[in-house]
DNA sequence: CCTGCAAGCTAAAACGTTATAGTAAATCTA
DNA sequence: TAGATTTACTATAACGTTTTAGCTTGCAGG
């Protein structure tokens, strides 16, 4: 078996006894522009069809300057969050003719400075970046290059760019006054300790709430960082339950997850001492003794406005900055 | 602000007064190969770096036939195990200069063509494929036309073609071994009706199981389709309930999952009622009343080999069919 | 019977690299 | 000191497209 060498445009050129040139218009579909005849379109398509015609990528994109593809820097593809958005822009993004990239920066600047300078070098149309601390250069120099590029769940206030995330303000308000409309007298929130917008959010809705329902004051505000999780949530529970708390919100996924092993291994139990609502699905929530209310994110939005939002400032040089905030959803269940 | 023409070869090439090849020798590190003087190496090297050089993708790949890029297809990238495997091969991918495409196929040979199609288009040096009921014929041609391509978790039995995967039977067998020890009189599994070897092997070591254990016979074998899944498991597990089964095996993490809800739901009491194991861990089994007993698959070994080997095959033209099978690791937990 | 214009095509340059073949000067060999 | 070899570099053709400009015809208008 010999090795099938690629069809060109030049073999269906020469097969149609047309130009290459011609070929290419029909091929991109410019034949009606290009005023070639109806007949001549047929046949081209034709041959191309019978000969599997391919065209090759790098010649194209290094010909035309585009690729068709989008870099996804999200921080971690393994994260249940964003392994949904992953797959909610991959369907997008290939309805709309684009390929992605997808990588993880782990929260890091320096491996998202790395990631998105090999993304730039392999010509990605448009890139979509969840900013993480220390990231605000990298995206200010790219902005100001005028590459394509809309931030992902998490907008930056001070900088003029695109961006599509939750609304965590209004999110963590209604939640929290859900907690406090059930009955809680003690609300308690646990958090990451980031410089990030949607996490000054999510804090600000739940401060905001607890004022709003003429509670005492804030009652506490448990800080940890993302690297000793597990080990933290410990002291910051323990911490809380001294507190005489009776209800906690869980400011995201893993925070939730890191609290609830806590909460199952000391056999508090929910609602009944403790009442919860967490940040994000997860199956986790559903079968945990009680099932967990939760702040549902609409994936299926949210992945289909960023790429919306990209591929129209690709596509028709649109350079308006839209920074467009989606209602998340409280699922009320067994936990509140 | 004036947009910044990006450098190129022969800016480096105009600043240092030498010619571009002499440039591209250097930059790609093959200074030495063309005996290229230390000094004039330096020196292209600090130039490219002051300004700030990133080489274009498309022209590398254009003209040397290769893009540094694998393509990845998935079943679905949402899904937790494929979600970490993804996360693996992008570290081990990068580790090895090489950026990756991940795609879903859901399953559909059809959209599994498609991506195929697009992922040759964009000239990917290799593949990674985790094969879909009726997928052969792709594959087959794929690897009959020279592709570089493995296999992942669904090795083909009949084809020469690379593989990774766990070795379902084993960690099958030891998983329902284990539930017979720990006193299981009648042992059920839920599986998929698929025709694809790993779900066979773990079938097949069940089989085995319960024979060598000399149960009067294979107590019984609810398969349902993907599809009806959480609609499905009532019926399977209810017909399993009443035939007495005192434990189940559940054949993948899916099934498993909505095999819990059902359970949860019912009030059923595990481990007393029913021992359970299941496959792929998840927080979801972590958190469940009493932690669910899984087989663990490993993760970074999976992801590290899979890349190993194709990157072998691509820049070492090496083409001896590889059939790796990486034992799984069964967690002992409450649940059996 | 020339002029102008539309229709339908082609020629050829360009995109930014890499790789092949080669050249000129310096050094070695004998 | 003539030839061989080595050192350090250059010229140029490719890679497969897209795109711009232009080239033939045929035909209508005057």
């Amino acid at each position: 078996m010999t090795q099938k060498r690629k069809t060109l445009i030049k073999d269906i050129a020469l097969e149609a006894g047309v130009s290459p040139a011609l070929v290419s218009f029909v091929l991109s579909g410019k034949g009606r522009e290009h005023r070639v005849s109806e007949k001549t379109v047929a046949q081209v398509v034709a041959i191309a069809d019978k000969m599997n015609y391919l065209p090759n990528a790098s010649a194209q994109s290094l010909r035309s300057g585009k690729t068709k593809t989008l870099g996804v820097v999200l921080s971690d593809i393994s994260n249940p969050f964003f392994a949904n958005i992953a797959r909610g822009i991959e369907d997008v993004a290939a309805h709309r003719g684009y390929t992605v990239f997808f990588c993880s920066s782990d929260e890091s600047s320096d491996k998202m400075g790395a990631l998105v300078s090999s993304l730039i070098a392999r010509n990605v149309d448009g890139l979509v970046i969840v900013p993480c601390d220390g990231s605000e250069n990298i995206i200010r120099r790219l902005s100001e290059n005028n590459v394509p590029i809309v931030l992902f769940d998490r907008p930056y206030r001070d900088m003029e760019i695109s961006s599509v995330s939750l609304n965590n303000f209004s999110a963590s308000y209604h939640a929290v006054e859900h907690l406090i409309k059930s009955g809680a007298q003690k609300v308690g929130m646990v958090a990451y300790d980031q410089n990030l917008v949607h996490m000054h959010d999510r804090i600000r809705g739940y401060r905001s709430a607890m004022e709003d329902a003429g509670m005492k004051s804030l009652i506490t505000l448990g800080y940890t960082k993302m690297d000793d999780l597990q080990r933290s949530a410990d002291k910051v529970l323990a911490k809380m339950l001294d507190k005489e708390v009776d209800a906690l919100f869980f400011a995201t996924n893993s925070i939730s997850l890191a609290c609830l092993h806590y909460i199952k291994d000391k056999g508090i139990e929910v609602p009944g001492q403790l009442k919860l609502v967490g940040f994000d699905g997860s199956d986790a929530f559903d079968l945990f003794s009680s099932s967990i209310t939760y702040v549902r994110q609409p994936i299926s939005s949210l992945s289909q406005k960023v790429v919306e939002v990209v591929v129209e400032m690709i596509e028709n040089k649109n350079s308006l900055v839209n920074n467009i905030q989606i209602d998340g959803e409280l699922i009320i269940r067994e936990s509140s």
